[in-house]
DNA sequence: TTCCCTCGCGCG
DNA sequence: AAAGCGCGCGAGGGAA
C-alpha cells in the first residue's frame, strides 16, 4: 500500500513552542478556506478528543500536536472562516470536546461528493481514489486494526514512539486529500447544471454548487448542533421497563419451547423456525427470500407467513409476539440504554450523505426507527424527554409527500382538497368514489366513537363501513402512486384481488388525471436526462431507467417518481430547519433542536417561551420558501413533557 | 475473536 | 419471472 506520493509539498510539523508556529497561525487567520482533520482517541462523537490535527491549504500541508490547538482559537472564532473537512460534524465534535468551538462554516467534502455521485461511497479514502487515483493507506492500514485490546489512542501513541514520520505523513495526507478533493469537487459542482422539479423554481439554484453552498453547508451546522445537544432520556423509566420486557420474553420462550417439545429451541433462529414450520408442521411457504449476493432463496418465515397461519397454528402466534417483544427489548430498550452520555443524553449521528433521495439517515442510535406508540406497549417515545424546565415541541408535516405531489402536478382537484383543509385521505376518497366529503368524515367519527365505546356496535352500518373502506383504499392508493406500486402489490396491501386492485387504481387515476400526467412526465424527463430532480435541484442518477431489462426499467420508473416526491419532501424539511436555525430561536427563546425524523421535527424550549417558539417553528415549517407553493403545507405541532406526549 | 452475510423488522 | 420508495439494527450462522 502506497503511503504517500511524490510531488507533494513537504509535510511540516508543529507543536506548542515549535519555531514557526506563530507564522502558521497568522497565515491561517488570513486564509479564508483551510482544510482540517483530527487524529483522535476514538470514534465516539460526544467523548473522544484530538491527539493530533492536520491542516492544508494552498501548497501547505502540516501535522500539529494537540498542544498547538489553543493557538488557533482566534481562527476558530472567526465566523467567516470556511473549514474544509471530510465528515465535518465528527471533527467538529472532537474539537469541541477539547474546548475549541468552530464559529465558521463546516464545509464537508463527503457531502459535496454525494451530490455528484450519490451511488458511490463518500469516505475520504474512496474519494481520493475515485477523483485522483490515489491509493493512500487508511488509518487501520497504517496503524493496525482497532480492537477491544487496542484503542486508536494506543496505536497513535505507539506510532509516536516508533515511526513519528509516518504518523505525520498519514495525518497530513488526510488534510491534503480533503483540500484537494474540495478544489476538484467545487469545480465539478460548479459545472453541474441543475434545475428544480417545479416550474417557477422557489429558490434560485442553477448548479449543484448553489445547492451545496446555499443549503447543504448551513445544514451541516444545523445537524451538528442537534447532534451536539443530544436528547435527554428518562433512564429510570427505561430501567423500569427492562425487567418487565425480560420477563415477558422468558415467558414466551418457555411457552415456545414447550410447544415445540424441545428445550434448545431458539425462536431467534430463522433456520430453526423454517425447519419447524415447513418440515415438522408441513406448512407451505408463502414466499421466498431475496437471497442476497449468493442468490440462495429460501422460504420466508416473516410476519406475512406467520400472520397467515396465526389463527390455526399456535406457534405462529407465539412467534409473532416473541419477535415484537424482543425487537422492542433488544433494539430500543437495551440498545438505546447503552449509548447514554454521563448526562443521560444520547447523541445520534445524523448522516447527510447516505440517502439517495437527500433524506437524512440516523445511526448510533437510529432515532428514526423508534416505535410508534400504537406498536409499543411500553411507549418508548415517552423515554425521550425535554430537559428540566423545558417543553418538548414536536411538529409534524401532515401528508407532505401528497401535498408536494399536488403542488408539482397542479392537479386542480387535489390542490382543492388540500387547500380546503380537508383530511387528504378522506378528500381523496370523496373524489375517487364521488361521495360527499362530510359523509366520509362522519363515518370516520362513528368509527372512532365505536372504538372508544361511546357508540354501540350497531352504529357501524354497512354504509359507514363502505365509506371507511373508501378512505383506507384512498390512503393506500395515495402511497401506491408515490411509490409507483403496481396492481399486484396494491392488491396485497389492500387485501383484494389483482383485478379489483387494477380497477381501484384506475378509479384513482381517473379522479386525478393531473397526478397521472405528472407521473408520466416525471418518467419521461428521467428517461431523457438520466436524472430525477427535486424541488431544490438535487438530482439522482437513475441508470435503471435505460435498462434493456424490463424489470429493471420498471424499477427505474418507480425510483424516478418516488425520488422527485420523497426528495422534495426532504428538501422542504431541510429548508425549514435551516430557516429556524437562522431565525435564532436559541437566542430569542432558548429553544434548541433535538430530533429530525423525516417529516417530523422536535425542539425543546424553556416553558416560559415554548408557546412563542412553537408558533415560530410552525410558521417556518409551513412557509419555507420566499413564495408559498400552490398548496398549503400543513403542520401539526404540539408541546409536551415527552416525545410521546407532544404528539 | 472478529467479520460478513442473510433475514426479519422498526420507522417515514 | 416478478417487481413498492427510502433508511439502520440485532441476531444467527458460517468463515477468516
Amino acid at each position: 500500500m502506497q503511503q504517500w506520493t511524490t510531488g507533494l509539498p513537504d509535510t511540516e510539523f508543529y507543536g506548542a513552542g515549535t519555531k514557526g508556529l506563530e507564522a502558521v497561525v497568522k497565515e491561517v487567520l488570513d486564509t479564508p478556506e483551510v482544510a482540517i482533520d483530527t487524529e483522535t482517541t476514538g470514534l465516539v462523537n460526544w467523548k473522544d478528543i484530538p491527539l493530533y490535527f492536520s491542516l492544508a491549504w494552498g501548497h501547505r500541508r502540516m501535522t500539529l500536536n494537540v498542544s498547538a490547538l489553543p493557538y488557533f482559537d482566534e481562527a476558530f472564532k472567526d465566523p467567516s472562516k470556511r473549514w474544509i473537512m471530510a465528515n465535518a460534524k465528527y471533527d467538529t465534535h472532537i474539537l469541541a470536546n477539547a474546548g475549541h468551538n468552530i464559529a465558521g462554516s463546516l464545509v464537508d467534502v463527503q457531502v459535496m461528493h454525494s451530490l455528484l455521485y450519490e451511488d458511490h461511497p463518500h469516505n475520504l479514502k474512496y474519494m481520493n481514489f475515485h477523483l485522483f487515483g490515489w491509493k493512500w493507506a487508511d488509518f487501520q492500514d497504517t496503524f493496525g486494526k482497532i480492537s477491544s485490546t487496542q484503542s486508536p489512542q494506543q496505536m497513535i501513541e505507539r506510532a509516536e514512539r516508533e515511526n513519528f514520520t509516518l504518523l505525520c505523513e498519514y495525518a497530513a495526507n488526510d488534510a491534503w486529500g480533503t483540500w484537494q478533493s474540495y478544489l476538484e469537487l467545487k469545480r465539478q459542482l460548479q459545472g453541474a447544471m441543475t434545475h428544480s422539479l417545479f416550474s417557477g423554481a422557489p429558490l434560485r439554484i442553477k448548479t449543484l454548487w448553489d445547492l451545496f453552498d446555499a443549503i447543504e453547508t448551513p445544514y451541516t451546522k444545523v445537524l451538528w448542533k442537534m447532534e451536539r445537544r443530544g436528547v435527554l432520556l428518562n433512564v429510570p423509566y427505561l430501567e423500569q421497563i427492562k425487567p418487565a420486557a425480560e420477563m415477558e420474553i422468558e415467558n414466551l420462550n418457555r411457552q415456545i419451547c414447550k410447544l415445540a417439545g424441545r428445550a434448545d429451541f431458539n425462536p431467534n433462529s430463522v433456520a430453526q423456525m423454517r425447519d419447524y414450520f415447513l418440515e415438522q408442521l408441513k406448512l407451505r411457504p408463502q414466499k421466498m427470500t431475496k437471497g442476497g449476493k449468493s442468490g440462495v432463496k429460501q422460504a420466508s418465515i416473516d410476519s406475512t407467513f406467520l400472520e397467515y397461519h396465526a389463527a390455526e397454528v399456535p406457534m405462529a402466534k407465539l412467534l409473532l409476539e416473541h419477535r415484537s417483544v424482543s425487537k422492542l427489548y433488544g433494539t430500543f430498550i437495551v440498545g438505546i440504554g447503552e449509548r447514554l452520555d454521563p448526562n443521560g443524553r444520547i447523541h445520534s449521528t445524523l448522516n447527510q450523505d447516505v440517502a439517495r433521495t437527500g433524506r437524512l439517515s440516523s445511526k448510533d442510535p437510529n432515532v428514526q426507527q423508534i416505535p410508534k406508540p400504537e406498536n409499543d406497549k411500553w411507549n418508548i417515545r415517552n423515554a425521550f424527554i425535554a430537559s428540566p424546565g423545558m417543553d418538548m415541541i414536536v411538529g409534524d408535516y401532515e401528508q407532505l409527500e401528497m401535498r408536494l405531489l399536488a403542488a408539482a402536478s397542479l392537479e386542480p382537484k387535489m390542490v382543492d382538497v388540500i387547500n380546503k383543509g380537508w383530511d387528504i385521505h378522506m378528500g381523496n376518497a370523496a373524489m375517487m368514489y364521488g361521495v360527499d366529503y362530510d359523509d366520509v368524515k362522519a363515518a370516520k367519527k362513528v368509527d372512532k366513537q365505536v372504538k372508544e365505546g361511546n357508540l354501540p356496535q350497531s352504529a357501524m352500518t354497512p354504509r359507514v363501513a363502505q365509506l371507511l373502506g373508501y378512505r383506507s383504499d384512498a390512503k393506500q392508493l395515495g402511497f401506491a402512486l408515490i411509490y409507483g406500486q403496481g396492481a399486484r402489490a396494491t392488491a396485497a396491501t389492500l387485501g383484494c384481488s389483482i383485478i379489483e386492485a387494477e380497477e381501484k387504481i384506475e378509479t384513482f387515476e381517473a379522479a386525478y388525471p393531473g397526478a397521472l400526467a405528472f407521473k408520466k412526465e416525471a418518467i419521461a424527463e428521467t428517461e431523457e436526462t438520466g436524472y430525477a430532480f427535486t424541488i431544490l435541484g438535487r438530482r439522482r442518477n437513475v441508470q435503471e431507467i435505460a435498462s434493456a431489462n424490463k424489470g429493471l426499467r420498471k424499477r427505474g420508473e418507480r425510483i424516478a417518481v418516488n425520488t422527485q416526491i420523497q426528495g422534495s419532501a426532504a428538501d422542504v424539511v431541510k429548508l425549514a430547519q435551516i430557516l429556524i436555525d437562522a431565525s435564532n430561536l436559541e437566542y430569542h427563546f432558548g429553544c434548541e433542536p433535538l430530533l429530525a425524523v423525516h417529516d417530523e421535527l422536535a425542539y425543546e424550549s424553556p416553558k416560559s417561551t415554548s408557546a412563542e417558539a412553537l408558533r415560530e417553528i410552525k410558521d417556518w415549517m409551513e412557509h419555507p420558501f420566499p413564495h408559498d407553493l400552490a398548496v398549503e403545507l400543513g403542520v401539526d405541532i404540539k408541546r409536551g413533557a415527552t416525545w410521546g406526549q407532544a404528539k
